[in-house]
DNA sequence: ACCTGAACACCGTTCAAGT
DNA sequence: ACCTGAACACCGTTCAAGT
């Protein structure tokens, strides 16, 4: 039976989630399928093609219902954010993939059209809407961006981000009396953090706007 | 006269502003260079260590003074955000580039630092405040990444993002909506109403952080 | 329709040897 | 101390030709 799309698109999946993105090659990747490397060119346009179609794939991991479906529209924006999140880590370099992607497919743009329609449900006029829902995931990609960057070299897994060997702890004590206090649910708690600030600010912000 | 490393980061900062980040190759520093790859390496130990230094200089752009001495916490938030921002868009890819950064050099954790040092001044204690700055450094790449990274394939620099031709706008009533207004000012409005979200939240959270 | 063979124009990095 | 020459082990992509 001859490759479909699809199958490179699976394959591809799986190679990422072991190997990582920087070693995703289409030569690789070929290999795994038993095939050589043109033969990829069938199914994909490009390499970008393909990792628009990885992107496209863990955004559309994100459930269909997220959250008390009767919740308030603060609430649901928590959760969707909490979702897209989850979706991104569920996948080595998840985070880094929807940002370098390319292409606004189907699932991204639903995405994007789910988080305005539930803050709409604040009152607010649709450029404050617009505003807060790039704003929602302007922070999600960044906070999972820097967490799944944690240790690509050293695999020691220990602490969160490598700090050199000579950090001056007089230098930057603020720094260096959190850091001190890390332990691994850090980074969890601190999203949670973020979010926390995130829908107070949205509540002040389109409640004016909706105000107006 | 000799390369020295400055030479050497000065030469690919120039070719990053030129070519881009992907365009960038150790073979083609070395051209412009006048000099063979292999001679790079006596300065640089690897190509992310060239790139480390790119990301170190970009936020070392960041001024020592940013907005009004004597200013409130939160407006000095706000001013750091900005110049955060300022430093990465006076670069071609400059957000992809700190984003992708594995060390943290001294204008990282200064930055951090510094970012933290306001935020505590709204008298929070020291894991509120650190989630706090997590969060603003957050927001920030994430916005800008996704500003620079606007049109990279089509330099039609029309519109923000490069909607597909197919885009169906009865799928997406909101982001259609929202599209149809968009004008070559947006995305700073965006940006501005992201900070004010994020202020006001900030606000909130360490105020009761304080309280506590 | 789908794939191979083979090439084109590149990469980052290493390292003996030169000066 | 700094660089060359030359190699090693890769890349993404194209395209005639095969089946």
């Amino acid at each position: 039976m001859p490759l479909q799309r699809t199958d490179v698109v699976d394959a591809a999946m799986r190679l990422l989630d072991d190997i990582g993105l920087d070693a995703l090659s289409t030569r690789r990747l070929a290999t795994e399928l038993g095939v050589r490397p043109g033969a990829l060119y069938w199914h994909v346009s490009s390499k970008q093609d393909l990792l628009d179609a990885l992107a496209e794939r863990i955004l559309g991991e994100v459930p269909a219902e997220v959250g008390p479906p009767g919740a308030h529209w603060a609430e649901q924006t928590g959760a969707l954010a909490r979702a897209m999140r989850e979706a991104m880590l569920a996948h080595r370099d998840g985070a880094r993939l929807l940002a370098g992607a390319s292409a606004l497919g189907p699932n991204r743009l639903g995405f994007a059209d789910r988080l305005m329609e539930v803050l709409s449900r604040s009152g607010a006029p649709l450029a404050a809407t617009a505003a807060a829902g790039d704003t929602v995931m302007s922070y999600v990609t960044g906070f999972v961006l820097q967490e799944q960057s944690s240790p690509p070299p050293g695999v020691d897994g220990g602490d969160p981000r490598a700090v050199p060997p000579s950090f001056d702890a007089g230098r930057f004590p603020y720094l260096a009396a959190w850091l001190a206090q890390w332990s691994p649910d850090t980074s969890r708690q601190t999203f949670a953090a973020g979010l926390d600030i995130l829908v107070e600010g949205l509540t002040v912000y389109l409640g004016k706007a909706a105000a107006a």
